[in-house]
DNA sequence: GTCGCTTCCTTTTTT
DNA sequence: AGGAAGCGAC
């Protein structure tokens, strides 16, 4: 038998045969620290090496960009060549796909990429008599609509969103965002394989340049990203996909893990390769995780067995309320320093984003240092947003959210009735709201709006001109620098931040700073948008940094750490109380993936009390924590309370309440002495309510 | 049209 | 707690 080229040497059998595997198609489910990304990587290495695959001709998606970086940065290692293989983001893909091929999609080459906000508002100037709340939850439910690959003349779009309305709203939505020439999220998924569907010749070149299609995080695609992935394999590409049914964690956005069950029929002759080794935990790591995960009905099912036996028990930590939490995460991360001099060996993970608060205080208090993944991005910022709405009516004169964002900003007198009259006046005719804005002096009432109007328009023409001025290789920055400065953004916020004692100024300098890579021309510009949308991240310093990880357990997929901290479990918050069934099982696999993320010592966090929505709330532990056995881990600081007391009220239990109708049990927790138990309700109206059935006459047990 | 005050309502989770 | 909508005064 022939000798094994150095790069296949180390990897266990299965994992070999998942890298050599030829032919038909390919499930991988890989369980988490079984060494996917490790697979994938080794697997482009291969084909571009040992079978004359052009690296090229790979298209390897992921889910993140972080992924996707790694991902390039692992395989190149292996062989620089495959640097040259396609490795992105569905969204980026998607957003590549359509700047090349904008006409057929029908967009404007420049578009730009609107975010949930963005869509907010733009629905909301299709709907002005909804608030803007509610256009917000609407627009969600369009994006959601967009995962399942439904368009707004769908005739199976009332099965999912039964809203009488619905439909009339999404297609309001839609025209008006065609006007604008933009995309949101959704389209970077859709009108691809739209485009890829109706027109033949953009479809046989896209089949002739993509052989292998490898699909990371696969448990997490939407139907829309597997009807992308079908039509662009469908001209006979190998097909490889890599899941773990027990991490999907984004059904909530549309993820469908039938996507994984039905793979092996959409994509006839498919192999499945498991990958059961785990090589980053302890046993006893895995133990926990699995114990949780193991209650859920709708699983594949396996088992994963650690490389690593044995190891400490996980620590359960009873804490009185977020800031003896926050105290007890930062005793951890000492402990762990002292003992490494590591800060980065730590990751403290919670629920919502709102949860960091109380870790950032302390650690700061305590001189800590952290860092903050995700939560309040730099680019969602205000004054960042707004510099970059003057960008995007420069890149895209139709982009309607963007302008006005800023045609009054800061204020020039152009108020809401003035906008409106610009807005139908280009509507009128080509849809661009620049040169609605040039000719629209006689439809305004005011002179002060005449001359902000004319201010305005001056000031794009003169960045506008710029932009397209002749002359190869200067910086992007120089724009973003005037446009700031121009506008008065600048001077605005110097203002503001002296009195209110903000850096808004200095967050608007280093935008300037973030457009020193890009070329200073539309098509630059573009680009510089397009990364910003996509890749929210301000710079690479921020991962090598030495410091402890706040994150949210989502954002930690395809992470590990020597040592985890989970945190918030108590019930009501993780899961949450109104969590049933199918939402249940997702919660049970976040925690799945929360604790697997732990390759050495996992703690686990349950607080008697928390400040929520600047209100006090007492909880009781996360029933998770009742569903891994006592045997697995340790307790600290206290005696786990009893479950819910028993009694005749129960969680399910069906009532009546005179003044709110009926609902029904969600919750039962012991009161103060005395006051029997206090029992939370659902009721119809989607209110929950709690009460004491012994101080109350008017909640009433039904059967 | 703008500013500032009051009230109400909220949020999971993210490309 | 903190932000957004709604309202009244300039």
């Amino acid at each position: 038998m022939p000798e094994l080229p150095e790069y296949l040497q180390d990897l266990n059998p299965e994992q070999l045969a998942a890298v050599r595997h030829e032919g038909g198609n390919l499930l991988i489910l890989a369980g988490a620290g079984s060494g996917k990304t490790r697979v994938i990587t080794t697997k482009i290495a291969w084909l571009v090496r040992e079978r004359g695959v052009a690296p090229e001709s790979v298209l390897a998606v992921t889910f993140t960009n972080k992924a996707a970086r790694e991902m390039r940065d692992r395989a190149s290692a292996i062989d620089p060549e495959c640097a040259r293989a396609y490795l992105r983001t569905f969204h980026s893909f998607g957003a590549w796909f359509l700047r090349r091929n904008a006409a057929a999609a029908g967009l404007d080459p420049n578009f730009t990429i609107y975010d949930d906000d963005d869509s907010t508002t733009l629905l909301h100037g299709t709907a002005p008599d909804l608030t803007r709340a509610e256009c917000g939850r609407l627009a969600s439910r369009i994006a959601r609509a967009k995962d399942y690959g439904l368009a707004p003349d769908a005739p199976d779009l009332e099965a999912r969103f039964p809203d009488r309305n619905f439909r009339r709203l999404y297609a309001g939505y839609e025209k008006r965002l065609r006007e604008t020439g933009n995309v949101d999220f959704g389209d970077l998924i859709l009108l691809p394989a739209r485009v890829l569907r109706d027109d033949e010749a953009i479809r046989n070149r896209f089949h002739q340049r993509f052989r292998v299609i490898l699909v990371d995080e696969y448990q997490d695609s939407n139907v829309a990203q597997f009807e992308l992935l079908k039509v662009l394999a469908g001209g006979g590409a190998y097909v490889c996909v890599v899941g773990d049914d027990d991490q999907s964690i984004y059904r909530f956005r549309g993820a469908e893990v039938r996507n994984i069950l039905e793979f092996p029929e959409v994509f006839p002759g498919t192999e499945i390769v498991r990958l059961e080794r785990n090589y980053r935990s302890f046993q006893s790591i895995l133990d926990v995780a699995g114990a949780v995960v193991a209650r859920n009905e709708g699983r594949l099912g396996k088992t994963l067995k650690a490389v690593k036996a044995g190891g400490p028990k996980a620590k359960l930590a009873l804490l009185a309320d977020q800031d003896e939490e926050a105290a007890y995460a930062s005793r951890v991360a000492e402990a762990r320093a002292s003992r490494t001099g590591r800060w980065s060996d730590t990751a403290v993970l919670y629920r919502t984003n709102a949860q960091s608060l109380a870790f950032e205080h302390l650690f700061n208090k305590r001189g800590i240092p952290y860092r903050i993944v995700g939560s309040v991005r730099f680019y969602e910022r205000e004054e960042v947003k707004d510099a970059l709405a003057y960008l995007a009516v420069l890149s895209n004169p139709r982009d309607e959210v963007n302008f006005r964002r800023v045609v009054n900003k800061p204020s020039r007198g152009v108020g809401d009735t003035s906008v409106q009259a610009i807005l139908e006046a280009a509507y009128a005719s080509d849809g661009d709201l620049l040169s609605a804005s040039r000719g629209a002096g006689p439809l305004l009432k005011t002179a002060k709006s005449r001359s902000g109007l004319s201010a305005f328009v001056s000031l794009v023409d003169g960045l506008r001109g710029l932009l397209d001025a002749p002359g190869e290789g200067r910086p992007l920055s120089g724009l973003v620098e005037r446009t700031v400065k121009d506008s008065g953004l600048a001077e605005y916020h110097r203002d503001q931040d002296e009195i209110a004692g903000t850096q808004r100024a200095a967050n608007l300098d280093e935008l300037v700073n973030a457009a020193a890579d890009f070329e200073l021309s539309p098509a630059g510009l573009a680009e510089f948008l397009e990364t910003i949308e996509l890749d929210r991240r301000l710079s690479d310093q921020e991962e090598s940094l030495e410091a402890v990880t706040l994150i949210t357990m989502h954002n930690t997929k395809g992470l590990e750490f020597p040592v985890v901290v989970v945190t918030g479990l108590e019930q009501g918050l993780f899961p949450r109380d109104d969590d049933e069934g199918e939402d249940l099982e997702e919660q049970r696999r976040l925690f799945y993936v929360a604790a697997t993320r732990a390759k050495e010592e996992l703690h686990l966090c349950s607080c008697r009390s928390r400040l929520l929505r600047g209100r006090r709330a007492d909880f009781l532990p996360s029933r998770f924590i009742h569903e891994i056995p006592p045997g697995l881990y340790e307790t600290l600081g206290g005696r786990l309370p009893a479950p819910a007391p028993e009694g005749p009220w129960k969680p399910g239990l069906p009532v009546y309440h005179d003044d709110h109708g009926s609902g029904y049990v969600i919750q039962v927790k012991a009161g103060p002495p005395d006051s029997g138990p206090l029992v939370f309700v659902k009721f119809e109206t989607g209110r929950v309510l709690q009460f004491f059935p012994k101080f109350t006459r008017k909640l009433e047990a039904l059967k």
